[in-house]
DNA sequence: AATGAATGAGAGTTCATTCAT
DNA sequence: TATGAATGAACTCTCATTCAT
């Protein structure tokens, strides 16, 4: 075990002072994991860039894995908590998913680290890696259910259609925000244009058709020489 | 041809006894690295698994690192080509799209080292992990680019849907091969449904949305309560 | 009078109050060292266990070694008194040996940290360990050679009888008292016969020697069986 | 585990130049652990004075407890090993006491390392603590069984009689081996008169009493005297 | 006196890689 | 080619001790 526990030491710090060394360690370690992953990440720099000594970082984390999970926790719940709040007071659904993409794209641009770190805990704590997936797929499902149910949306199955849209974000801001950073207006568009109609083209006025079926070809033509 | 030929990221043995031991390796390197992540695997272990002495490893890899990367190529190339064999001669877009789906599970399911191992390349050689999914997307694109030219796919930014569709069979992989086995049909079912005809409910005829409406809205109630 | 008087080693409380922490802190610097030894015992755990501060520890004691070496020294002076009230007013020497015997055997059951601590003496402290045994000794000598001085017992060389003695006490008690309680009495009936009469056979009566002979085989090959 | 196993290193060397090199870690670890305890010596300094590499430890043994406990095991086997050579061929038992505790005498005198490694052994790994003692017990019972069954000891309990020597031995060894080396003639001339003989004073003679009474009583006050 | 945060030297252990055979 | 011993840098974690409050 660690060195600490009930009355000697604790992992939650009781003065400020240890709140503050506990926050700058939790700053630096987000960082430095995100940059170097687990493995490649070292106690030792994370202690070094938050100025404190090596043993200290074990004041406050049993080990550090603890502090990975922590992580991936708290990133967890701050993208669920900035989700809520951008599509809060919004009616309809459809905006509420352009809302969410966009803030979801919004958060990775800001927490760039993001999918090092979510990504990873799959080798480092499975359980959380498991936890940040579930979280957010239940409250997603829960709100396509809804809309579902009020007829907002088309019916399918809503977990189905949850993981379906997180994967969605998630390639398409892997793609366009952090592999390379591309007019995210244009990919929000082109997001909400497929998941709001899909693939089958619908039995429509063949003219409108044609004439959109033009200008996408060419940027279709642009995007593939872009990229080998 | 390109970059990975080869002779190069490679030492190729000459022997017949050499080709063995290098095959060999290379698959026990397959196992462990699924198995433990690529810091986690050891040499050592791959060596033992493939009843090799510690320094043969050396005689076929250059280092650690070449081994992974040239795992990550290979499953990204098998994958492409079972891809490419199970839609071969099929007419219809969104069958392809069904049975593209259906073989990427299929794939995921007797490869499940697949998402460990591509997904921790993003540390190991960011460069591998790129030419993974740029070449899966640059192949998909240009399908769904050629299908919507032919009036088959609804027109829209072909790179957008690539990655689109890439992400939710990532993701509903992940979730429903990987996570939990699960009744595949429902899943590519319910896939097919929302990538078909997205989630916007068409302007149609009332009797019929309202009778699908009951249907999968018991569906849903049953999902919802089998996953949390 | 000796070099281990209140104020050395040790930092005296003037307090009440400190009194009460430092004699906790004893207490369970006795406990956990006895436990874990002098090098698997932390500090902190001592503290811990006495529901004090990690800095407190250094109020009291300048180090960790001051802490064992005052335990050590203790428990030679408990020990010592216990013993000597044990066999006060004792007159026959044998009876004395008896209840020597017997009382260190108590002592040990009530202070199963007494070898464990006393041991490892030897590699925190050795002027400590060597203490413990030459005070014992010494006084184990005074007292065997009055008694053979008064025809009480055999004459030996005192000094050897009394390491004997002393060691003959020592396995047993760690053999009967700390690995695997038994019986006692029988142990200290055993011990008497041995350190009473020797191995050799008495010059003596044929049949009283047959008889005892047998009935005592008896008892042999059991206890040979009992213990592998 | 180890990184080692089966067909990628192992513990039990196989080339020559393997053997020799355990050897001469295993050497370098007796000589350490001798001086400093199991705690004190640190890997380091054992690899250095083999002229290994540091790591070189860890392809002989899987951590520096299992080094430890098998120079314990090694100990008590050289130990029982030279005590059964050394009563080989002696009829009468008493000489085969004295014999062994010359030989174990000598014993300790060539390998000063024994007690301190044998008595850490019961921190570091209590099951090879009592392996050594029951293992001298248990052949030693059995010597004194067959020997009181045959008359030429008096009939005691056997393994009572083992502890007992085996203390004695012990102690004698510490003070007069150990600590300061004396005339070890005297010591197992005085030994072999207690364990022979025993405490009390035979109903005997009184004259040849007296005689011997004046001489020890002259070694009595030069011991005590010698020892504060 | 008491608290608990801070310190940093030092330990054991791992393992990719090299090398002699 | 194959083997397995050898290497040593690098890592995580511990903990006695100090210090500011």
């Amino acid at each position: 075990m660690n060195q600490h526990s009930p009355s000697v030491g604790r992992l939650a710090p009781v003065t400020a002072r240890g709140q503050r060394s506990r926050l700058r360690l939790l700053r630096a370690a987000e960082y430095v994991f995100g940059q170097k992953g687990f493995e490649g990440a070292s106690i030792a720099e994370i202690c070094r860039r938050a100025g404190s000594a090596l043993g200290s970082f074990y004041t406050y984390f049993p080990d550090k894995k603890a502090a990975y999970v922590e992580l991936v926790d708290s990133l967890g719940s701050r993208l669920r908590s900035e989700l809520a709040t951008a599509v809060e007071g919004i009616d309809d659904r459809l905006d509420v998913e352009r809302a969410g993409l966009r803030a979801f794209f919004d958060f990775a641009a800001r927490h760039r680290q993001l999918y090092r770190i979510v990504r990873q805990a799959e080798f480092v704590d499975p359980p959380a890696f498991h936890r940040y997936y579930r979280k957010l797929a239940a409250a997603y499902s829960t709100g396509l259910a809804k809309a579902m149910d009020e007829g907002e949306l088309r019916v399918l199955d809503p977990e189905i259609a949850a993981y379906s849209l997180m994967g969605m974000a998630d390639f398409l801001g892997m793609r366009w925000v952090l592999w390379e950073t591309g007019d995210l207006d244009h990919v929000v568009d082109g997001a909400m244009d497929f998941l709001t109609g899909g693939l089958s083209v619908p039995p429509a006025k063949p003219k409108l058709a044609t004439a959109a079926k033009r200008t996408t070809k060419r940027i279709t033509k642009a995007s593939l020489h872009a990229h080998r």
